[in-house]
DNA sequence: CACCAATTTTGCAATGCCTCCAAAATTTCA
DNA sequence: TGAAATTTTGGAGGCATTGCAAAATTGGTG
């Protein structure tokens, strides 16, 4: 079923719209350019702004829509006689290893966690994301370990593994800021993530392991 | 030697819009109040709202002052033989089975955390107090432990006794928002500590324990 | 008391995010 | 081609926040 010219132009010029917005963005930083900036340098009015956007925030931070399942999807996804807190380290080690950008491991990313750095409302909107990052994960726990409603412990395990990931995400965008190159910090984080796991008690480790058949 | 006329008045003041502000938010929630409002009903002009606030924020949490070193003062005065974390513990036990107002055990703290609840940017001003507070902590740890510069341990600990002073928050301010009582909120934190303190690694628990003499 | 200096309060203008609403332009489809 | 649906746009306005300079208040002095 071939797409319409409106939708293709519709996402088009969302697209425009939000290539132009970054690339202001990373040049002058988040608080200088104005939505009208935007609005004029993608030769569209500001209302058509925000028809795409809600808000100012949504032009810098836009695909965000995979990273909020990544923790619960790395936990469903979990191996045969492993626990959940186990998957996501390993999951995170992978990653770390392979000097993944998902993770922040790239060229010029110190320059996008710079902009995100020196703008509160940005920085905000993370601690959202990570706010739903980790309820999704508890979600995922409860139904994963089919625990009681009143039961506290998907809430808390959920808690001590987003600690974790959240850590390896902080130090990530800090040491890049900090001008240091991908696969150095990917060493390091690698080091980060066993005084990680070391720091983590035996029943975090071994909560949610996946049965066997 | 005495207070001047003119401290006075300008503390008096400040008290006074402080007050009435907070009043006004409590009534009518926090985005539906303008600033305009609030000096209004302290009969003064706008300008001198932000003479004495920064933002609008601040006129709702003010007194933020000794929770920002609450965390790190426990640590510094922790008994000897006790870890960082036993300290806190044991703190956080204290005023949860004292059902301390300084927790938010207390009769009308849910209309406060309502209001705090379904404003952004409150929300938002409450994780940035919650990241100050770690950073003293991890402060307070690198002093106590002498730890070494490059040692990421004092602020991967922080981020842990964190995580559970935090969670006690945010748990406190859910049941009380619930319309539950103080008491009966204070026997079922006592509880969660116990979870929270099984889930805790030896490492984390037995970290900075103060010598003898 | 009268006056000067420091401090506080206030008014005014302006910027920028964001919302609402209705008119104009564009696209789709019969 | 023409009506219907959708998108774009313009304009007005609310609110937080800032900057600036005038006006009011206060403290101390002669």
């Amino acid at each position: 079923m071939a797409e319409g010219l409106r939708e293709r132009k519709k996402r088009e010029t969302r697209q425009r719209i939000s290539d132009i917005a970054t690339g202001l963005f990373l040049e002058h930083g988040f608080v200088t350019v104005t939505i009208a900036d935007v609005a004029e340098a993608a030769d569209v009015s500001v209302n058509t702004v925000y028809n795409y956007f809600p808000t100012k925030e949504d032009l810098f931070l836009d695909r965000t829509a995979d990273v909020v399942d990544r923790l619960a999807r790395w936990v469903r996804g979990r191996d045969v006689g492993e626990s959940a807190a186990a998957a996501v380290l390993r999951e995170l080690r992978e990653e770390v290893l392979a000097v993944s950008p998902r993770l922040g491991l790239m060229e010029g990313y110190d320059r996008f966690m710079r902009v995100v750095h020196d703008a509160p409302p940005l920085r905000s909107r993370l601690w959202t994301l990570q706010q739903e990052i980790q309820d999704n994960l508890e979600a995922a726990l409860r139904e994963e370990t089919g625990a009681a409603a009143g039961d506290p412990l998907p809430g808390l395990i959920a808690g001590q593994i987003g600690w974790a990931h959240q850590t390896v995400v902080a130090t990530i965008g800090r040491e890049m800021v900090a001008g240091r190159n991908p696969r150095e910090v990917s060493r390091e984080v690698l080091a980060l993530l066993d005084d990680i796991e070391e720091l983590l008690g035996e029943k975090v480790l071994n909560y949610a392991v996946r049965g066997d058949r």
